[in-house]
DNA sequence: ATGGCTCCCCTTGGGAGA
């Protein structure tokens, strides 16, 4: 069982593509995260003909996420509780291969302090008192999706630069960190403890080239799906791809029950 | 300190990204 996570980057100016990208690596289930697009735009049908199933929550021009995967997904949330003036598309999750999947695309929260930062810390304390309830039910859960957040200083080519960003600030980093303490475990940094490895390299600066990334993307698995995992990647060289997402695809492989 | 790049949209320049 293959489980990806992928800022795609807008998906219909990148859907060839994603095409390319899902039969090389053929993964079950995919999370997918800044489609810019709105549902009636959301390429089901190119989707469904590569042989995968979807959900999603589109929106016009920014954020959107969606699962898909080779078996019908029930979808049991879109949105998460605790702010109804809140309209950006940025969480759904689904009931596939007998798993519970959260894909999510957290706030970028710059500039910080600011609005933005706010917007983010409260979206973070809103999908963290959610994560808590996952826990509750006896079945696996992954939390799969563009944390936006930088957990530590292997994850940054260059950590002072990133002091003031809302990606790397303390606060942010201690809520990750709580939120893996409730009960999951961060499955990339487990199988590469000590690796500088990254997921997304900007446009500019020619940051792919020079190898100046930062590890946003992270699949978090609690301990029931955490028993299971038997591989994980970055790959890397999608990114290399022309009309390229700035970020990689990342993947994990878990063991069958 | 700035800008470099790339996406999207009631487009031709601005907002957002990280």
């Amino acid at each position: 069982m293959k489980i990806a996570s992928y800022n795609i980057n807008g998906i219909n100016g990148r859907l060839a593509l994603l095409l390319r990208w899902l039969k090389e690596s053929n993964p079950d289930v995919v999370c997918l995260q800044e489609l810019k697009c709105q549902d009636k735009d959301f390429p089901q049908s190119a989707l469904l003909k590569a042989g995968y199933h979807s959900i999603f929550q589109g929106q016009k021009s920014w954020n959107g996420v969606a699962i898909l995967a080779k078996q019908e997904i029930k979808e049991t949330k879109r949105g998460l509780n605790g702010d109804p003036a809140d309209e950006q598309s940025r969480y759904i999750e689904g009931f596939v291969f007998g798993m519970v999947i959260g894909c999510i695309y957290m706030p970028n929260g710059n500039p910080a302090p600011g609005p933005k930062f706010d917007y983010k810390l409260s979206w973070f304390k809103r999908f963290s008192s959610h994560a808590k309830k996952l826990l509750a039910f006896d079945l696996p859960v992954l939390l799969v999706g563009d944390f936006n957040v930088i957990p530590t200083e292997l994850d940054t080519y260059k950590p002072e630069k990133y002091l003031a960003n809302a990606l790397f600030f303390p606060e942010i980093r201690k809520a990750y960190e709580k939120l893996l303490k409730q009960g999951f475990t961060d499955s990339i940094r487990k199988l590469y403890p000590d690796e500088r490895i990254y997921t997304f390299y900007d446009y500019l600066r020619n940051a792919f080239d020079r190898d100046a990334g930062l590890r946003l993307d992270h699949l978090l698995l609690n301990q029931t799906v955490l028993q299971r995992l038997s591989a994980g990647g970055i790959d890397k060289h999608v990114r290399g791809w022309k009309k390229s997402s700035d970020h990689c695809p990342v993947w994990i492989v878990l063991r069958d029950e």
